[in-house]
DNA sequence: TATTTATGTCTTACGGCTGAACTTATCCGC
DNA sequence: GCGGATAAGTTCAGCCGTAAGACATAAATA
């Protein structure tokens, strides 16, 4: 009996309640994001809230064991020295699982970043009987929770990457070519326990969210990862992700970053797609192996091999495959204006032998490039991405919504 | 003396405040989105806010001239008739401003979406002075704005739209090569109030959102307009913008959208830009006329007149931008996920000569074409669409952050 | 005219944040 | 070694906005 003329959609209504859901949130990100550990009065600065809000909910946080109190740092001038505060080790974790071609596993992050289980298979999986691996892949997942569950961690969730064109809100893949799977629901056959939320993703987004530095917790010693890129993992095809301050740029369906499929020449090679020209047929590892002579089932190691030996053929090749990225990546870049490109699976081996022409057709083809540089660069995370992206995922809303996980009083 | 750990940045701290702000703009939300004028009831139903704190939002939004109560319609059923509430008429308004290549001009919008003041000067711009021609507009603007304030109505703030590289942030135009400018400030040259907020923004990205209206209505089946798609607009150069959920995605600089210079064919003509086959060489107009065998400096009916008598020059032009457009499309749908494209420009004119080949090349590269339907539909707002999409920007804050304008009390 | 039904307003209660005073814990100078 | 300075963290009254429910209002209906 609903003759309302306003539609029921769009954001809730805000009550004291969501106050503190805010706050809470505001406090958690500033102690995940913070370079070293923070103290109540620090946050409260920073925030602009009042020392005693900050308390409050900083106590919370800590019961919820989500924040750690950290033994006091040596004070270095007057005043009661500040309770360091810290992501909180081994107390709420999460869970990344993929399948992909040549293997299967899981990965335990825990809230500072640290892997504190892992189970990695490897194996054929081309052309695999979805239900049987799955099982298997369930089997893993089972033993994993059960060990991290023994020393008293709760597991906040999973995040099963595919390699192949997800619906994550449906749940459903579509079709995974590489495994020859279609049409399935990958969660049901997984056969988890209903308590441990699971969540499906492609594989390259996800691997797209690991590179993302302090999704969790800032960990790079190694310089400061950017947090707006374009990732591009290189492998059979090129799948990519757009991230936003750390986030995916999802798209109507989540189907974004299909950059193996831009046209580099429309009187170039027939893919497999059924069109001719893309990307994929000059920068994909199949046509790599296949343009510098070597066997299709050769691995990326014979190719840099070949290259550090300068075979004419290899480096035609990778050169060839080069200008290719080059002109597809400008292409995106021109599209979607983020400069920064991560560049994953087989490309940071081949960086070296790849980076001139890239950036030599960047540089003609991106037309801001008199204002912006765009910036290639090897993807810092490289084994397994995706088991460690869906795992920080997994935290990531756990930072943003401590709400669900903060106990009432 | 900071010496906090945490930065400084981030969502600020909710306080009481910030709640009613909330509610207060979803209040104004729920009266701008609804099909049809609505109670405060509707509002609170859909809401989840009781009728009392919806009325006294309401109220403040009558009082702030941004909500307007109707008289009451003649009730169809029992019970105290409702009091229809609707954007207010009249009483806010937004400027939208441009300079583009042959006119300058202005334009009032009402929070209705009603055109209460215009003033449009063609001219021929090109290569023009920046100063004379910025001076020029502040004078219309200053105008338009003593007339509507004449009748009592407040301006909210203005929008500029230039057709080039703008920085949006610094309020910088970088170049606009059509106009010979660049490396100025535009804003501080019209010369307005200084009370009136004056942004600058690119002609396409406004144009873009010009098309996200809620008024706006689509001669296609639907009927309403999407709030997630891909604007293009052909001309000389070929614009684009992406809209998601109403919004531009803005990119790090504001300079997304370039598909004038996606690759369609290395080996095609040189670009103004300096490289090779970009898509502006087959589908913008300057290439368009000149492969239909007509004059330069022809205009966009010329070419249809060519195309309805059957010219096979104008034809084959058309058809070979069709299938150029249609592979630039599907590598940005490819990249992006977004699958409704409105064209604007001079491409409405020519869309049924152009529809069949771009269709063909977006079935046969667009990747998810099998699960999902890429539409092309003409861009229903199309006289100085940037002028109306400035003007709506303007007035898209006022509802979306309607406490700047709502009083103390 | 009395009843029904739905809108809009009024009053009290509750929850969350603020601000200021207070406690705690360390350093520094004598 | 002791008192003052300094800064972190805690306690408590007060304010503010929303919730809940009673009440007033206005029209259709019997």
């Amino acid at each position: 009996m609903n003759r309302s003329a306003a539609t029921r959609s769009g954001p809730p209504a805000a009550r004291q309640a969501t106050l503190r859901e805010h706050n809470l949130a505001l406090v958690a990100r500033a102690v995940f994001e913070a370079s070293r550990p923070c103290s109540r009065a620090d946050i409260a600065a920073a925030s602009g809230l009042t020392r005693a809000t900050v308390s409050t909910l900083v106590d919370r946080l800590v019961a919820a064991g989500i924040v750690a109190e950290l033994p006091p740092a040596t004070p270095q001038r007057a005043g009661r020295p500040a309770v360091p505060l810290a992501p909180a080790p081994r107390s709420l974790v999460g869970l990344g699982l993929e399948v992909n071609v040549d293997y299967l596993g899981g990965r335990v992050l825990d809230l500072t970043g640290t892997v504190v289980a892992e189970h990695v298979d490897p194996d054929d999986l081309h052309d695999s009987d979805p239900a049987e691996v799955l099982g298997r892949l369930g089997r893993i997942a089972q033993d994993l929770l059960a060990s991290v569950r023994a020393e008293g961690m709760t597991v906040a969730g999973a995040r099963l990457a595919l390699p192949g064109l997800v619906d994550t809100r449906a749940g459903r893949l579509e079709v995974a070519p590489n495994l020859g799977w279609s049409h399935l629901d990958p969660v049901q056959l997984l056969g988890l326990d209903p308590d441990v939320p699971v969540e499906i993703g492609n594989e390259a987004k996800l691997a797209a969210l690991a590179q993302a530095g302090r999704g969790v917790v800032l960990d790079d010693a190694t310089g400061t990862a950017p947090s707006t890129f374009l990732y591009v993992s290189g492998d059979v095809g090129i799948g990519s992700a757009i991230v936003v301050d750390r986030r995916l740029f999802h798209g109507q369906h989540g189907w974004t970053g299909e950059v193996g499929h831009v046209v580099v020449d429309p009187g170039g090679p027939r893919c497999r797609c059924g069109a001719t020209g893309c990307l994929e047929q000059y920068a994909g590892k199949d046509a790599l192996l296949r343009g510098a002579g070597l066997p299709v089932d050769a691995d990326t190691g014979a190719l840099v091999a070949a290259l550090d030996a300068g075979e004419p053929r290899a480096l035609a090749a990778v050169e060839r495959a080069g200008t290719a990225l080059g002109s597809a990546l400008a292409g995106y870049v021109n599209l979607v204006d983020i400069d920064t490109v991560l560049l994953g699976g087989i490309y940071p081996a081949l960086l070296p032998y790849l980076r001139a022409a890239a950036e030599a057709e960047l540089r003609a083809r991106v037309l801001a490039a008199p204002w912006t540089d765009v910036v290639l660069l090897a993807a810092p995370v490289g084994d397994h991405a995706a088991l460690t992206g869906g795992a920080r995922e997994v935290l990531r809303h756990v930072v943003e919504e401590p709400s669900a996980w903060v106990g009432e009083d």
